[in-house]
DNA sequence: CGGTACGATGGTAGCGCTAACACTTGTCGG
DNA sequence: CCGACAAGTGTTAGCGCTACCATCGTACCG
């Protein structure tokens, strides 16, 4: 019956008397809605789909929570994909979403496989990308640059003094975006040496560990700027266990700025970026947009700071 | 038209050329197929919801890795919900999934709100409870033993000559469980002096830096296990700062065997638990049944380890 | 006191798919 | 050469809701 779909969409639009009725009928009967059968009629899921490389030991597990939070409050729920990394996976998980007519989709990363941007623009669904900026975004971007943060640590660290740098990151398609502007601010300070050492995903502390100690072989760099603050950690103990004193021998410095960057010893100077933010400020976006505000902003930059502590 | 149900579903039950034909004009005009309906008519969602505790920084997140992956490898999809620790929201998660005809849950723990229970057994799809293990479960559980856990750190430290004993965990039911089996075992012993300091959850260095401090004050333990490996960390750090030598003075053990527990200096002695394979397990756990096997086994104990190292 | 407006409730159709069954065609053994 | 059967394809009737419009009663105004 439709009072019944009233009272559990808009209970307000009813009398009181008939909700009270409606809702002793439904505890008695142990009804449960079904909100299948309730989207396909109305068109509307309640359910934003988000897509990220991979949600185990990262920093993008907190963009996820902050996401599903802000949309809880209002009653949407969160189905999950993972990409492992793979453009293609992300185009098949983006087809499932849309066939499961999700009412939005949040994505990590600038980068898609063909085809994409396509089907989602024609899906008529909001879409936020994350992680990164572009001017051209699918629909809205919330995100920072990674090239000017990578461009900020080589800045940072030549500040301070240090001229021979290295990189120790992932190969995704941020950790090189860090590289290259960190490369950039390098050669813009008149610093060309910047060795580079790649690591696979997910990063650990030991791939920090090994390669520092890849590094230090022909000519030891100075300092060494890290994709992530996992791979900064295990590069402290790497010196540690060498005994090449923190800063005054080697500078590390992180990326994310995780809860471990500051209780380590020596403390990690590392880059902030708003991760749970992130995923708040996407979802308000959604929100936004499922409210029927389409004029709501399309890029949001939520830069990023050179967080100074002991280790460089 | 049926045919094109069949196309997508059931593939080699056509023609070749009438497949072929289908995908052609599916292609060409862009057809995307509502999973909703599919749902609808089928009575199966091809999704399953995941409930956990919080997904940011937490050992959790491998666990729904584990679990998504293996869901995905068969088409499912995964709904995520997060409780920030409170029973209650756990049970508005579960009737929000139970409305949307998820296939099968995965839940946190085996403390749940009144009603819960009952609802997802009427609920007649099959539910696996994670994290801990239970005699009773709802249906099915995959975990181990928290109590058994702290027994078994407790035996470890005595066993180690240490016989003042301090914990450092969080507040929440397996932190609990596992101070108690802790606290069983020390007895077990005959060592009384358990101090005990909880912390909030979710739990960082900075709170295990503090904690640790904390316990110094009157007595200053001779070992102390903490209920996560970021907890440990933090104590380690503190142990540094204050020049407490690890393991000569204090002993520092922690739980879950992350990454840093192997790369931190001193490495840390760490009870492991596989967070991955319980998600891996509970997956298909849930695959079977949705095969139509239900002899499947209720109880998997992943049972735990000892990782002895330099810190304990 | 009739007309109008509005709030509360109900009837009906249809969202896009799949289960169940019906039908058509071709194959093969008796 | 015909009946039985299987493989391939089509028809029909919902799945359980919500959008839309109709209806009913009541309040209020001129």
């Amino acid at each position: 019956m439709i009072t019944v779909s009233r009272a559990l969409n808009t209970p307000d639009k009813l009398a009181p008397a008939t909700l009270a009725r409606v809702r002793t009928a439904i505890e008695r009967l142990r009804y449960v809605p079904n909100l299948t059968a309730g989207s396909l009629a109305s068109n509307r899921s309640r359910i934003v789909a988000a897509i990220v490389p991979t949600i185990a030991n990262s920093i993008f597990s907190d963009t996820i929570d902050g996401l599903a939070q802000t949309l809880a409050q209002h009653r949407y729920q969160l189905l999950l994909g993972q990409t492992q990394y793979r453009l293609d996976e992300e185009a098949a998980l983006v087809d499932a979403f849309l066939g499961r007519r999700v009412d939005g989709i949040v994505l990590t990363g600038i980068a898609h496989a063909r085809g994409v941007r396509g089907r989602l623009q024609r899906a008529g669904i909001p879409v936020v990308e994350t992680w990164d900026l572009t001017p051209r975004p699918i629909d809205m971007v919330v995100g920072f640059s990674n090239r000017a943060a990578g461009d900020a640590a080589a800045r940072y660290l030549v500040g301070r003094g240090y001229r021979s740098l290295a990189y120790i990151g992932g190969t995704d398609d941020r950790s090189v975006a860090r590289l290259t502007g960190f490369r950039e601010g390098a050669t813009a300070c008149n610093v060309c040496d910047v060795a580079a050492a790649l690591v696979p995903a997910p990063s650990s502390p030991a791939d920090g560990a090994t390669a520092l100690a890849g590094l230090l072989a022909p000519h030891p760099p100075r300092a060494v700027f890290c994709s992530n603050d996992m791979l900064a950690a295990g590069a402290l103990f790497e010196c540690a266990r060498r005994h090449i004193s923190v800063p005054a021998q080697m500078a590390v410095m992180g990326f994310a700025d995780l809860p471990i960057a500051a209780g380590i010893e020596p403390a990690l100077t590392s880059v902030a970026v708003r991760a749970k933010e992130m995923g708040q400020r996407a979802g308000d976006l959604l929100l936004q947009r499922f409210a029927g505000d389409t004029g709501a902003q399309r890029r949001v930059d939520l830069g990023f700071a050179v967080i100074v502590r002991a280790s460089a």
